[in-house]
DNA sequence: ATGTTGACGGTTG
DNA sequence: TCAACCGCCAACA
């Protein structure tokens, strides 16, 4: 689902759950986007657009090292997206549509 | 089986 | 705007 945020767009964790139809599952979101860490390297992976994910207020969400932190931000705005000093981004302008029930079903079926 | 731990989110003060 | 609380999901020990 990641995959498909279009460049220079984001969404959150918790929209990325609820079109998965699992809208409490936002923290897994969370976990899932952490393990792409152990996967570096992985082609199988490294396509996955990460740091188009920001919480729910627009916030760079990592926990790590403040310079993991400052890496998404630069990534973000490499592709255009504003990111403010505070690592926020402004979803009234930022925020990917995403997708319809219908396309998430197409997109689960593979094809 | 049981408890802990997060790149979370909505509510409340 | 913020922080504290609490509910939730999945991975691990």
């Amino acid at each position: 689902m990641v995959r498909q945020i279009p460049k220079g767009k984001v969404t959150s964790y918790g929209r990325v759950a609820a079109m998965l139809d699992s809208p409490n599952a936002a923290r897994a979101v969370g976990y899932a986007m952490a393990g792409l860490r152990y996967k570096q390297g992985n082609p199988q992976y490294d396509d996955v657009p990460w740091q188009r994910v920001v919480n729910h207020a627009g916030r760079i969400s990592i926990k790590g090292s403040r310079h993991s932190r400052f890496m998404q931000a630069e990534l973000l705005r490499a592709e255009g997206v504003e990111v403010s000093d505070d690592l926020r981004v402004d979803l009234d302008e930022y925020l990917w549509d995403g997708l319809a029930p219908p396309e998430v079903k197409r997109l689960l079926e593979g094809k």
